[in-house]
Formats: structure tokens, C-alpha cells, sequence
DNA sequence: TACCCTATTGCAAGTGAGTTGCAATAAGGA
DNA sequence: TCCTTATTGCAACTCACTTGCAATAGGGTA
């Protein structure tokens, strides 16, 4: 995950951006963590660093994050209304949330590449993203 | 889509529920939508009823519906904070969505019932919902 | 190194979807 | 027809997220 805040580092200044502490940290929190985050998440994390570090700067930096692909946001629960981020994956991966414990599993699958062909033969219709959010009971909640 | 109507009818009143005017009004309304609706679409197409029905109302029915499983709330877009509902299917369906000029394409797939499979085999998990909302360009807009 | 331009920040106020408290209303059983 | 109480409309609220603006601080230039 060092590539991330390099590659960020980079999109920002080709911009004509500048790299100031706040991003610096708000990058730091996003590429050290494994979990995935909410903004108030990685606020708490960031002002661990730096006190003075707003919620809005907090946007600010995920919105620009977002634009360049850098990270991608998801919705895991239907109840949550929160828009939840991670890095952008190298790989496109899928999402299982537990619906007790709330245990996020990711995972690949050969099927989703069958669903964008299935698409293309049935409708012509050519798909760029595939969101598959599943839930249901992990082995342990069951 | 008549037993919609019929259906929740049933489920109000065995709950002790009533049946109103403003509910038989929104029922109406989302039974007999083709597309998705979201809670301010309802209000709209209520109100050309009875010009006194208001939003709460509208959520507090969908509340309702929703927690008795009759609609199901999706979201198609990553853009879209929206919740947008329809009425729960017989048999689970899935939507790709233009990202051009926002046409909806529902489907089924055996892909879906695989991707079960594998979370059960790969990982013990039991998935209850399956959301899939894939996106892209439907013919007309390649 | 000092200076300056302007991108970025922190703050506070604003949005907009959805929720809630409450007094008034109206189902629908007795 | 009456009465109980579920439901409504309204207005005020919540909460995630956004925006306007004056103050701050990167970082290129001299």
C-alpha cells in the first residue's frame, strides 16, 4: 500500500496541487488502514495526528481522492446510509457482510465476469462496474 | 401486481393496522408504478389524489412496507443517496443501469445462485440478499 | 533566504433526505 | 352512534455532507 500515497502524492501536484500536512495525514490514515472507512472514521484517526484537522477537509480530500479513482466508495448494508471508503483495488473484488456480527468478507469470483458477458449476449448492454453487495449469516453467526 | 395491494391490506390490519385513506392512496401509487420510485416521486403521484398527504407519511408507509418485506429499497447509483424502492419480487432480480442516460435493465441470472454457492464453499457463509447493481451503457448509448 | 501568489484550510452556516414529537383527526370495533 | 387509539399533518429536528469566506501556508521565484 506505499504506492498509494505516492500516487496520490503525484495526481496532486501534476494538478498544480499542493501536498499539505492535512492530506498528508488524511493519505496516511486511508492507505495504513485494512478496514474500511467512513469519513468520521478517518477524522478520528487524522486528528490522532493533528488536532486542528476538519471534517471538511476530510471531504474535501475523499472527493478529490474519489474524482482520480484513488479510492472508491461502497455501501455495504442497506440500513447504512454512509458511504463507506478503500483504496481502489488493483483486482475488482466483491463484498459479503454478516448481517449479526457485521464481519466484511471479500472475495473474487469467476461469476461476476459471467454476468458481464450474460449481459452483453442478452441485452448488448456493456458493463463498466459491478457492485455485488451480499449478505447473509458468516459460518460463526449461523 | 394486484395482490400487492391486497397483501399489504392483510399485513395492516393483522398488525392491528388501519387501512387509510393516505395509505390506500400510496399503495396505490406504488403498485401501479412501472419504475422505481423514490419516496419524493410517491408524493408527487400521491398528492394528484389528495393534495393534503404528506412526505412522513410517505416514509413512515414505506417504513412500514419495508419492514414487512412487501418493498425493498436499491440503490443504483453511487451518486445517488437516494433510496429508491420498488416492490419486493417473486423471484430476486437484478439491474444494470446506463450510466448515460439512466435506463434500467432488470434481469436474472443462474450466475447469482453460483455466487451463493461459492460463498458457502469457499467461506461457510450464508448469503440471505444478494444486492447486484451493475452499470455501464446499454446499446443505444455505445 | 525572503517574498508573494493562490491553493487549501478551519470554521460556521447551509442543504437536503429522512425522522420525530405532538396535538388533531379519523378508522373501525363495541 | 360513541369511544378508543392508530394514524396523520405539521413543524421542528437530526445527521451526513457541502459551501462561502477570511485566514493560513505550500512552494515557485527573485
Amino acid at each position: 500500500m506505499i504506492d498509494f500515497v505516492e500516487q496520490a502524492k503525484h495526481l496532486i501536484t501534476n494538478d498544480g496541487g499542493r501536498m499539505t500536512q492535512p492530506r498528508r495525514i488524511i493519505l496516511e490514515v486511508i492507505s495504513s488502514s485494512q478496514k474500511h472507512l467512513t469519513a468520521e472514521d478517518i477524522l478520528d484517526q487524522a486528528q490522532q495526528s493533528d488536532r486542528h484537522i476538519n471534517l471538511s477537509t476530510v471531504y474535501r480530500t475523499l472527493a478529490f481522492l474519489k474524482s482520480h479513482k484513488l479510492i472508491e466508495p461502497r455501501y455495504f448494508d442497506q440500513d447504512n446510509h454512509r458511504e463507506v471508503f478503500e483504496p481502489a483495488p488493483k483486482a475488482e473484488h466483491y463484498h459479503f457482510t454478516c448481517t449479526r456480527c457485521g464481519q466484511v468478507i471479500e472475495f473474487q469470483s469467476r461469476h461476476v465476469p459471467a454476468l458481464r458477458q450474460q449481459l452483453r449476449d442478452e441485452f448488448g448492454a456493456e458493463v463498466n462496474h459491478a457492485c455485488v453487495c451480499l449478505t447473509g449469516l458468516c459460518p460463526t453467526c449461523q
